[in-house]
This record gives C-alpha cells, sequence and structure tokens, in this order.
DNA sequence: TTGTTTACTAAACAGTGTTTAGTATGTTTG
DNA sequence: CAAACATACTAAACACTGTTTAGTAAACAA
C-alpha cells in the first residue's frame, strides 16, 4: 500500500513549501515583518493550514533555521582544501563573517533570535545544527595543535574564544553597535580588527 | 513666570516615570513581553498617554537604553583605582560580562536589539552613548600601549578586537547559542575561553 | 454505497502599536 | 469674575499579530 508513502511524501513537500514562503520572505523583508499570515499568503494557502504542518511559528523559524545551517556549512567545506591549518582556520572566520553579510536575515534567524532555540527548549533536545558547525571549528583548531602552531591543551576552550571573536564582530555591526563610526571607519576597523586578531591568535597561542 | 518651568519639570518627571515603569517591566518579564499598553496599565495612564511623551516605542526603549548605560558606567568607574593597566583592561571585560548576566534584559536593549537604534537612524545622530562606553575602552587601551604591554598603532582597533571578544561570549551565551554544552560545560568554556583570551592578548598583542 | 478519515479554511479570540476625535482641566486675557 | 484659549488626558477605532475552533468538502476504506 503506497498511499501512505505517497501521504507522507506530500506532507514532506508541503513543509518545504512552507519553509521556502519563509525563508523567501525573511530574506526579502527581514525576520521582524514576517508574519504566518504573510507566509500562508504566499503559498496561497489559509493561515491555520501552516498549523497542521507546524507546532507554531518558532518551529517554522526552526525549519529555516535548520536549512540555513546547511547552506553556511556548504560554504565550509572548501576551506578543507586549504593545506596549512593556520590559514584554514583563519578562512573559516572569513567565511561566517562573509556569510553573515551576505545573508544578514539568515544569520540573524541562526545566531542572534531566541525564537527558534525556543522549540529546542521544550522539546528538551541539544542543538545539533550548533554542536556540527562548532565541532567543524574544533576540527581545525586540532590541525592547527597537531601541527604545532597551537599550544593549548583543550581545543573546544580554543575554537570557542576563537568564535566569540568572529562572532562578536558580526552581531555588532549587524546590530547596528558600530554607529558611532562612520561607514569608511566601520570597514576599516572590522578588517583590521580581523587581521589583528589573527595575528595576536598567532603569537599569543603558542 | 515660573510656570513654564514647573510644566517643564513635569514633563520630564513623566517621562521619568514612563521609562522606569517600562525598566521594571522589561527586568520583570523580558523585553518581548512587555506592551505600551502593559507601561500604561503599571503607571496608571492610558496607552496613548505614552504617544504625548515619546514618539513610539523605540524613543521609549532607547530612554531605557539610554538609562542603562548610566549604570553600567557605573560599573566601570571603580576600575580606574587599578594600578596595573591590564590587570585594569581584565577586569573591564569581566565586569562587561558580568552586567550582561546580571542585568541580561538591559544588557538586550543596550547591545542587541535594534529597535532602540531605529530611534538614531532617523534623527540621523551619533550613538553617544556607544560612543562614550568604547571611549572608556579605548583609553584603557592606551594605558596599556603607554606602559608598554601593547605594541599596537591604533589603539581603536584593538579596542574592537577586545570587545568583539568578550561581547561575542556574551551575545551567544543570551542568545542562548551555547545550548549543545551542559551547563556545568557552558560555565567551565566561558569562564576558560576569557582567561585564554586574555592570556594570548598578553603573549599576542606586544 | 456507506462510513470514516484527512486536508483544509472562515471566523473568532485576545492581543499588538498607533491615531483620531473629543473631553475635562488649567491658564490667560478682556 | 467670565469668556477664550491652551494643555493634559482618554475612549474608541484601525489595521495588524499568533493561534484555536468549528465546520466543510474531498479522499479513502469497508
Amino acid at each position: 500500500m503506497g498511499i501512505l508513502e505517497r501521504k507522507e511524501r506530500e506532507r514532506e513537500e508541503m513543509r518545504r513549501l512552507i519553509v521556502d514562503g519563509a525563508r523567501h520572505l525573511f530574506v526579502a523583508n527581514g525576520y521582524e515583518k514576517v508574519s504566518i499570515r504573510n507566509i500562508a499568503e504566499a503559498i496561497e494557502y489559509s493561515p491555520a493550514t501552516i498549523y497542521l504542518y507546524f507546532k507554531d511559528k518558532n518551529e517554522v523559524l526552526y525549519a529555516v533555521h535548520s536549512q540555513a545551517f546547511g547552506r553556511m556549512m556548504d560554504e565550509f567545506r572548501p576551506i578543507f582544501t586549504i593545506d596549512d591549518p593556520f590559514e584554514r582556520l583563519v578562512e573559516m572566520g572569513r567565511r561566517y563573517m562573509l556569510f553573515a553579510v551576505e545573508n544578514p536575515e539568515l544569520f540573524d534567524i541562526m545566531f542572534i533570535v531566541t525564537a527558534p532555540m525556543e522549540t529546542l527548549e521544550c522539546r528538551e533536545d541539544i542543538w545539533s545544527e550548533g554542536r556540527t558547525a562548532f565541532n567543524m571549528l574544533v576540527q581545525v583548531v586540532q590541525d592547527c595543535i597537531k601541527e604545532g602552531v597551537f599550544k593549548v591543551d583543550d581545543a573546544e576552550v580554543a575554537a570557542m574564544m576563537i568564535w566569540s571573536n568572529i562572532h562578536g564582530h558580526t552581531a555588532l555591526f549587524l546590530r547596528k553597535r558600530m554607529m558611532m563610526f562612520t561607514e569608511e571607519r566601520r570597514k576599516v576597523l572590522m578588517a583590521d580588527a580581523f587581521t589583528l586578531f589573527c595575528d595576536t591568535m598567532k603569537k599569543g597561542l603558542c
């Protein structure tokens, strides 16, 4: 009886339709200006239908967030062709910031807005998307340790420090907390602070 | 004619009443769960009255944000009694993180939520509160340069790098992006990553 | 063909930020 | 003092929001 399988397929298709519609609206109008009614209208269904496929708005957000993580990981994968582990690390940081600037609304949902994390909390689940991405960073840091570029005993602690720095830059920038500088100065400051951090790591972490 | 002065005083008093009421609700319920109607009810006025004293909700938020900056600066001031400039810097970072953890809702309005920044944008104004706080950090960094602890030519770039790191930690933590770790591991990771950053600076920035 | 399950929606509920029109009260002027 | 004006305030409305409920029409199973 292939009917159940077809139904399951159709269900998956509908979820995809909703998530894709939501993502398009997020990217076009920004996270805060998208309502369930907007999404419903975009996919030509009634708002109530969305609640047959997702528990609430947070769950839709979480689905968009997961999809966006896939995209970011795709941007990260090519760095593993870089031989020098430190250069690999620097490039990973660069790509994190680039992804944030090029997809600010997706980055918002992935790393800043609390809403998607709430679905995780009531499920008592671990944040697997975050874990996977963080593991990737830890791997690169471990490569740096193995090749003698870094001399630290806990790769996770070093990874956390590095993530914080890169994330800090992007979060402050996206959340308009560099308003006290001119647009030109903002650019220079971000680029120079990143370079300084890389230099400081190379000198300080060994 | 002291009537105008009295009226101005009363106006200031009313603004204060609104801002204080708003702050209390923010601290008690979190930023997202506070509405203009809630604030109005708390101070026993109609919602429309708030719009006689503030252009919109963002402006109320901005006023709370400014007040909160005053409080944070009060927490910072005592660090200037510390003789060693590097210790002074470390203590400043520690206090930034402590303020964030102890006043998460205020920190939200000050450094994460975009809403208050929007009132700034339409006024074409500079973010003076942010500028003042950042200047304080630049001053401490300059002291480190003067005493030979750091050897960098642009104190603002170094300050930006340091701010990014500290802010990154707190933002990731407050926005629940360390969910992949247990509560115990989160604590250790944050403390150790901070220490590692301080050590890395001391070794790497000279 | 009948009975049941599934997919969907119109309408309502309780909330949101904000504006408008109107009412008291306080102040100034003839 | 009374009339004219200005100020302070609010009830009610507007156009939204997320979410739930009750009901309908189509698909499927017996």
